[in-house]
DNA sequence: GCCCCACAAGACAACGTTGTCGAGCCTTCA
DNA sequence: TGAAGGCTCGACAACGTTGTCTTGTGGGGC
């Protein structure tokens, strides 16, 4: 006896179809999976009385019963799916998807490890096939069982913490120290270095790279020339300003995304933008239109996102090959701030 | 018997659990779902096996029994994940999401009917209990019955065609009007309107809003000074050059996102950037560190967002009454590109 | 004409979970 | 002391589907 209130009918089910169409659940069935060992006669009218009940399979009820047990699903876990770079991995990820017959469920973690393990249990509960995540929290282990039971897992952006996991990650080191090394070229002693919260791993990374860049060249990285744990656009902009109360930078390093957004408008506040060079770490949209252009090294977001969605779906085919870590080249996109030279050498 | 290749064991289920705490299925079962009517000791019992064991609920099959029939699954239907306009939007109803306990798949329709109704019927054979949707096809009728079935549905961006639900989208013509009055306040008579395609119902709005702006002036919309189907960077700049091989325009209306950069690039290109004003439709990151600052008719991805999980929670908690069609006011940013004077009167 | 086989089609159980109902035990109160 | 009622706990069926097995049915080869 069903309310009247509440008055969703209830769905059709193979049971209606069959009793419709004059067959056996298990013809219908046969029908909706295109197996073989149907009568085209039979089969017709069992697909009219599909659509003539609008009935809808139901993936779940399948799932459970099937010996495969996949659910033709995945799920990203991000950062955040706002930020462009991860945006652009989701869309790269979305793609490969779709050739795959795939659905992906995207969760976002906003640095909170917390989040991390709750959108994992949904997901895991949901039995999504795999997983690509951005991790954020200091130890993936709890991941170790999903994996024994056969859930593939991928990591983006960062390496797992204590898990032995494919990954696909940005050559931050390289790349940052390529950033800082192509301000040395430019004849610059004095290089700030910018960046991000140092709890983050890549943030590590870019600033290992940018300070190893300057010990190769010789130069020392005098402590009130180096400022991490920024951000935010407005804690970097309020950085960069205080580089200039003391004995000036030259040249500025920002590792990450958003410090150099806020770099750049201190330099503008500062009218310093055409004296004082600037490399950024990270590409984003405009930066060619801006006054000086700005000179990024370059991720490639499409590119991660690719690699790990082709990985995990290979681990689904049946890879079993040892974990690969494909590690992806950043390039320097010389645009004109980071050509600046340095006005009067000391 | 099963093979030793594809070795993936078996997941422990409550049986298992059952067994191993010297409980009963049901009693696992209470425990899971939190329900009373176990005591303290055997609860603890249960929760170490579960613990033990790495037990992980299985909502495919609760799901199936249950009465309720809820996923705490909803679908979003896109245009594209990684425009930042549609990932803003994503974020938010994520957020709201994330409250409400539910989990979110995402998917690009990228201007693709046909993708629309097979992201539909993904979603729909996989039982999400609400689906947001920025619709590309000119039909969501096929809808209808979802909706019957108690599926709640709410259009984004771009209202429904032939169905009655849910909406939630910009004013996209008193916007783009308002875009263009500015334009005409500051002076210009030749106002050039450069648009996306025109079988984008939000396009043709804003087309529509800007040559009514024209209109309530006196003005004639010249032909030569109205460019539609420009639907990527590219063009719009190629499009913005050409209004100048003849009688050129003294300002440029740009109605869509990309069409404005287009617009930016083909101005710097002509050095027409500080004589030439623009206003365009959707701000973008860093317009206001462009040279001049580009003066934008701004939308809310994250109020609009933000109001359909709203709107869509509503429905699933039981919300009966009549569809709502939320519009979202824009608002003008005047950050100089716009308020550029006509340098000669004709 | 008979046997065998291939094939179509259906009966039935099972997937992992929860709703229903009833059994057993302990407490309470007349 | 006994009936009533409130607990805790478990047996069982059912959700919608598919794997397995069985039952027809007709055709071909001898």
């Amino acid at each position: 006896m069903r309310s009247t209130e509440n008055m969703a009918p209830n769905r059709p089910t193979i049971r209606d179809v069959a009793a419709l169409s004059g067959s056996s659940l298990k013809t219908v069935s046969r029908v909706i999976n295109g197996e073989s060992g149907v009568s085209p006669a039979l089969e017709q009218r069992v697909k009219i009385a599909i659509a003539d009940l609008g009935y809808r399979h139901n993936l779940s009820a399948s799932n459970l019963r099937r010996t495969d047990r996949k659910t033709a699903t995945i799920g990203v876990l991000l950062e955040n799916v706002a930020n462009p770079f991860f945006a652009a991995v989701l869309g790269s990820i979305e793609n490969i998807a779709r050739a795959h017959g795939s659905v992906v469920f995207a969760g976002s973690l906003n640095e909170d490890s917390q989040r991390e393990h709750e959108l994992f249990e949904a997901f895991s509960t949901r039995r999504v096939d795999g997983l690509i995540i951005a991790p954020t929290g200091s130890d993936q282990s709890y991941l170790a069982r999903e994996l024994a039971a056969g859930t593939a897992v991928v990591f983006i952006d960062r390496p797992p913490n204590l898990l032995d996991a494919d990954s696909v990650v940005t050559n931050n080191f390289d790349g940052a120290r390529a950033g800082v090394q192509h301000l040395i070229d430019a004849g610059h002693h004095r290089v700030a270095i910018l960046g991000d919260r140092t709890e983050i791993a890549t943030a590590q990374l870019r600033q290992a790279g940018a300070i190893q860049a300057l010990a190769d060249a010789g130069l020392d990285p005098s402590p009130d020339l180096v400022r991490f744990d920024l951000s935010n656009i407005d804690q970097a902009e309020e950085a960069t300003c205080r580089l200039f109360d003391g004995d000036p930078p030259t040249a500025i390093f920002a590792a990450q995304n958003l410090v150099t957004i806020g770099a750049i408008r201190a330099l503008r506040r500062l009218n310093l933008q055409r004296t004082v060079a600037l490399v950024g770490f990270d590409d984003f949209l405009l930066a060619d239109l801006l006054d000086p252009p700005i000179t990024v090294v370059a991720q490639s977001p499409a590119t991660i996102g690719r690699i790990a969605a082709e990985t995990l779906f290979a681990r689904l085919s049946g890879d079993q090959s040892p974990s690969r870590h494909h590690v992806v080249t950043t390039q320097l996109i010389a645009r004109g701030s980071g050509e600046i030279r340095p006005s009067r050498s000391r």
